[in-house]
DNA sequence: ACTGAAACTTCTGACGT
DNA sequence: ACGTCAGAAGTTTCAGT
């Protein structure tokens, strides 16, 4: 097979193994797995694991490690969707936009999307007021806005970053 | 010390120092983070990085870590937002849906909301083959499911889960 | 490519302040 | 609550197969 990226070099194509995808998948459900566990789960040595993970990292397959906070415990009582609507579709007006949001902790995920509205929004907040505040004091002064729509949500029933390395079994 | 939510017991208000909140955001960005790497920057030694470390996570302040997977290296292509409404809002119903969201891996993210639809699905998938699938052949046909309204992601301006821990500044 | 062992680093519990 | 120290555990490099 050959490499689809071609000329550019610059992404060769992934060869994972059955020992790899059983690492990435553990470390995914558990980012401080030593290198000792690791080797269990996959049967494999643990200076073996190392070197394999360490390559993973090199190679951007794993591309970070984070601690997954409470947001209860932590006073964060509020997650909002926002749609926003730019003013106008320019490249400038788009940029500015982009660095707002880059700009925004509270924004953890931004995305430009098919259907009604320009852009989504997910945030996280301390309270209503921070949602407001948010919303009526940034987002929708600013040049680059034209409509802003926020849901809150409810109820949350599943939240993770976990890729399906398993395939969905139809029916 | 005595505990302020009284007769339940279930959470205790949590008290967290600067050190605390050092360390917990500290790990947020980097969650393989040695006890020395966090006593270096958090201005303390090892051994208390390890205590505090340690009762962050039994009193779940710190929920688990998990190494964050390109989806780019691993050939996921496709990321979808997925509105359903439900046929009806029976508990059972409610129920029945909850379970099938559950068990479908390729669903990360599921919250019910105001606005509109009853629920909103964020899921991650190779092709629009396997959108195709989940929406058609797996949501569609559910027995608890009324409509479902899918919007494909175009372009991801920011995804991350990490909570802001600094206070939004306003304007 | 992998294992196993050696040298180094990190973790964690005991103790003293 | 914190730091120091020492034994235990984990990591990573290197030789060997």
């Amino acid at each position: 097979m050959h490499d689809p990226c071609m000329k550019t070099g610059k992404r060769r194509m992934l060869q994972l193994d059955a020992f790899d995808l059983k690492i990435i998948s553990a470390l995914q459900d558990d980012g401080r797995l030593t290198n000792q566990e690791l080797a269990d789960l996959a049967g494999l040595s643990a200076s073996q694991c190392s070197r394999r993970r360490m390559r993973l990292e090199e190679e951007k397959v794993i591309s970070g490690y984070h601690a997954d906070l409470s947001s209860e415990a932590l006073g964060f009582g509020v997650i909002a969707f926002i749609q926003v609507t730019l003013a106008t579709h320019s490249p400038d007006n788009s940029k500015r936009f982009r660095t707002l949001v880059g700009r925004i902790d509270e924004i953890q995920e931004a995305y430009s999307l098919t259907g009604d509205a320009d852009y989504v929004l997910k945030a996280v907040l301390r309270d209503l007021k921070g949602l407001s505040n948010l919303v009526n004091d940034v987002l929708m002064p600013h040049q680059s806005v034209a409509h802003v729509r926020s849901s809150i949500v409810l109820d949350r029933l599943k939240e993770s970053t976990r890729l399906p390395l398993r395939e969905l079994r139809p029916g």
